[in-house]
DNA sequence: CTTGCTATGAGACACGTGCCTCATTATGCA
DNA sequence: TGCATAATGAGGCACGTGTCTCATAGCAAG
């Protein structure tokens, strides 16, 4: 038997009287108050250091009846893979609520960065605790982010990258991602030889330029037998990727791949059916939604690159309340996985 | 604005009023004691429902000044992936401290089911409010378990299935597990014929029926080109390995790829290394481990499949503070993933 | 010396629940 | 009807922390 009674913290109480000052100080300093002495505020740390002594969150926020309301700020659009990501919002909501966190999703309107702005603008620490924000990088986006967490309000970048924060965020890493697809690709392919078809939503965005960039790495040094050919912008809208995918289709006949790059993969997918594109050609997106997993099982799709919707929003919620309670997350746990789908793992 | 203020949720007080009755039957109901007439329990419940009640743990734990011991019994071996386990279960420890969870590492002898079945047998409530347990399927260990959850200590099998557990227990499904490796070796050996070398540790565990199971069904039904030779078992013995890995690459010329289904993949792949075997074979290994990192890097290793340590680990917690705590964990959360790894995704 | 200020202490109450004791009421049985 | 027992109520203390108020030092300037 190595097992070991559960050592018993120590409390405020015992912090106190290893330094030496009152409760009343000790919480003075803990939470951070005015009108303590340097002296006093060392003499205090050094107490926490030498019981390794660590508050009571628990405890704290009974006595706060403390919540935490999470707010995500999520494109507008009806895509599955968003619908994926509500879905897991909602679920986290009723798993994270013995824990006091309530999460709301609100919609913002991605092109519209200034009235993105004003609703970060509009939020208050009272309101709300915190917030994941999905969209692309603007300046105003990044100035918005900024005064939030200025007013005591966390703020983290959500899926969508944005520079400022270094490893601040919650994503995967899109470049590394557009190489995995890369490989996948290649590796399905083959000794063949001949062009890959690249199909973006559009190609304004941080994120799809990076996966484009990891992407052509791969190939290019992996594969010299393929030639990925420019990006096809869809910008969502069928008609145009019908004709763009058709005409790309009959210019290239020695097309052996071809690269989904959007995380919408529905269009391009209905649309290369509707085409009745080869089988041989390897088919790539990005991913899991009920359509992915569909095409994977009927084999009208080779791989799919996809990170882990839930795994995305528990790993936002803790790490925004690791910012709220002041404590530092750990990092393996919120490293989002590049995941591959075949069809037997679906 | 969408965001609302956060609903204060009904106390155990406003219960109490709901339902007509004093706190302390309240409190009998909840907490399950004795000598409440099925009347009243009825009253009780329905209030929970229409108030939508949750107990607040926080609290709870407060006032039972609780703690959750867990203990991971894990086999001495010595593998690299066994390492990570452990690295992760102290990395678990210091994250879950803030929620008084304790973790501790207990080894077990796989071999001896009666000494595990001893060890299971010692521990008591008042020590161990759960336990993890990776050990190969034997009857005792089977009633150990049972047992144990008769004294009201969690059980939970880990990593290692238990067949009476149904979706009781934290891992992968092996059998998919072994699908994977045969579609993403297929796919990788593409169109040349051949043979497929099988490497285990032994085949009496369920674990390695399992993979080579699932191995076996999607190499014969989708890649009928391939051919999956009988199993070799190296018993973790380095001199054993090298004989018959070097005989069975004598005897089948044709071979195109390597399967090695144990998780310690580091004896094997390096006696393949030693033997030089050809770039040109596939080879897939199971899980991710400091050398089967570098393999993949240095290109001796085609693909891993692998389950996540961290979310292994972490799971297991979750889910026996879930058995403790008398709550339901969400089934989404806890379903670990097979992971696929290439050498851009690592 | 008083006045005013800063630094600290002492103490109380609250948060929601568990757990205890003691008193009171309801119920069943002879 | 009376009595034993079962069922319930009332109330208090505890858990560890946050957040008040009020008192009491210490100290410097006038």
């Amino acid at each position: 038997m190595t097992i070991q009674k559960p050592t018993l913290r120590p409390t405020t109480k015992d912090l106190a009287k290893a330094a030496g000052v009152s409760r009343a100080t000790v919480d003075r300093v803990l939470n951070g108050r005015e009108g303590v002495k340097q002296d006093t505020v060392d003499r205090v740390n050094k107490a926490i250091e030498g019981l390794g002594f660590v508050r009571n969150l628990q405890a704290a926020n009974l006595a706060k009846s403390q919540s935490y309301r999470f707010v995500f700020a999520l494109p507008r659009s009806g895509d599955q893979f968003l619908q994926q990501i509500i879905e897991r919002i909602e679920e986290a909501d009723a798993l994270f609520a013995a824990d006091h966190v309530w999460c709301d999703v609100h919609h913002i309107d991605e092109n519209d960065p200034h009235s993105i702005s004003n609703f970060l603008g509009s939020l208050s620490k009272e309101d709300v605790s915190g917030v994941a924000i999905m969209s692309p990088e603007t300046p105003q986006v990044r100035d918005a982010i900024t005064r939030l967490q200025e007013r005591g309000v966390a703020a983290l970048p959500f899926i969508s990258n944005q520079t400022m924060m270094d490893a601040h965020w919650v994503g995967i890493d899109n470049c590394a991602a557009g190489a995995t697809a890369g490989l996948l690709l290649g590796q399905c392919v083959g000794a063949r030889r001949g062009s890959v078809m690249v199909i973006a939503e559009s190609m304004q965005s941080r994120d799809s330029m990076e996966r484009r960039m990891g992407f052509d790495k791969e190939i290019n040094e992996n594969f010299p037998h393929l030639h990925a050919l420019p990006s096809l912008e869809t910008y969502g809208q069928a008609e145009r990727a019908r004709s763009v995918i058709s005409t790309n289709l009959r210019a290239n006949p020695d097309t052996v791949g071809i690269y989904v790059m959007a995380s919408e993969a529905r269009i391009p997918l209905s649309i290369l059916k509707e085409l009745d594109v080869a089988p041989s050609i390897i088919k790539i997106a990005h991913e899991r939604t009920p359509f992915t997993q569909q095409a994977l099982r009927d084999r009208t799709l080779d791989g799919v690159i996809a990170q882990d919707a839930g795994h995305l929003v528990r790993s936002a919620i803790r790490r925004l309340k690791g910012i709220v309670d002041r404590r530092q997350t750990l990092g393996s746990q919120e490293n989002i996985r590049i995941e591959i789908l075949l069809r037997t793992n679906i």
